[in-house]
DNA sequence: TAGATTGTTAATCGATTAACAATC
DNA sequence: TAGATTGTTAATCGATTAACAATC
């Protein structure tokens, strides 16, 4: 009876999959066939199938796929339907950035606080919340039932702070610092590494650039 | 003789070899094996072999790596030998916040331009970059060889921006605006989908929860 | 030389695609 | 009912891991 695991390439996809979805149910479109969303979205029809298949049996024969119908499900697999509340630790030009990015909050991820460890930003508000010092952060997380912290310190002192978020019982870590951190394998850690995005982008100029040398 | 193409799998490791080497250069280490490297980055010493032996035979038997020539290596391969002016289209909070990202220099990337629609943003300055309208972006590219654009305008606007930064001669675009861009095949495209990372880490909180309530 | 470790071939594993019976 | 399209099994493809001869 115990689930199957589903691999991370399939959940990977699957916010593609609810974009995509999300403005169809905009577009007032109704139903929609694998064949359809595979023209759309520039993957194989199988491929759908199978990836939706891993959840369940979402269609019809013969008709297809609800959108709205489907694009809720993939919400409640997500996680969209609960509400997670988030801090983030780092209030430098990106940590103030992600607290101002109003989009969260759609998705159900409330920005509940900011925590910074220089006093001279301490007191500043980000999006009329102010940003606490690092004192605090262990009393606010319980008290405030924090499940999600944004790191966006410095590398340096990424690796601490990470140990003191787990500590105070974070679930889950989104890590914008550019390291990979070492925590218990029941708290979630989603990386984003702009660098290393930014590195991939330059190979693939540079690949081209050669390609183009070569001819 | 036409080389042969290499997966995105391989790239996208990649910039994560080059920072642990960049670490162990920085700690004066001189050589390192795959087998060493594989419990530092918790990957087989299989994978590190043959994704460097996708570029060349960099290791010498029985000694191992050596550290700064790999690094140096990964570091060509990744075109980071070369210079890339880049602009920002897009003074929102993000796009300013990246303007204001050092590091990027560091890697040959030069913050040149700053772009915006909004007359009350054009003129603010971003790290000793004034904004600038969105008209002068044409002019701007074609006078300062700018080859990488950042995109960090909203969603409904990046489709038309992206178009007109094809035009002007372009060669990638990082893209943060949450659309997949419909761009000529020698554009290169590298996606940040930041909210695409967060419902990934929704989903392993979520799946985390459940487990344990089967427990 | 003996030991270590690469480069590379072969085996395995997992993910993607194709095919088609089931069914709306 | 006939046509359409899913859900699912089988085939293929590609990526990862294991094994080992080559060689420093």
């Amino acid at each position: 009876m115990d689930e199957k695991e589903i691999s991370q390439a399939v959940i990977g996809r699957l916010p593609r999959y609810f974009r995509y979805l999300g403005e169809l149910k905009d577009e007032g479109v109704e139903r929609i066939s694998s064949q359809e969303l595979s023209v759309l979205m520039k993957v194989t029809a199988s491929q759908i199938r199978q990836d939706l298949n891993n959840f369940g049996g979402f269609g019809q024969q013969g008709y297809g796929y609800n959108v709205e119908h489907l694009y809720n499900e993939i919400g409640r697999i997500l996680g969209l339907d609960r509400q997670h509340n988030f801090i983030i630790v780092g209030a430098g030009n990106l940590g103030r950035a992600l607290g101002n990015y109003i989009n969260f909050e759609k998705r159900g991820f409330i920005f509940s606080g900011i925590f910074d460890q220089n006093p001279s930003i301490v007191g500043m508000e980000v999006r009329g919340v102010r940003v606490m010092a690092m004192e605090e952060i262990e009393r606010f997380i319980r008290e405030n039932n924090i499940g999600i912290a944004v790191l966006t310190v410095p590398k340096s002192a990424a690796p601490v702070v990470a140990e003191r978020l787990v500590q105070a019982g974070i679930r889950a870590i989104w890590n914008f610092a550019h390291v990979d951190l070492n925590v218990p394998a029941q708290i979630q850690v989603e990386n984003v590494h702009l660098s290393d995005s930014l590195m991939k982008l330059s190979y693939n100029i540079n690949r081209y650039m050669k390609e183009q040398e070569m001819l």
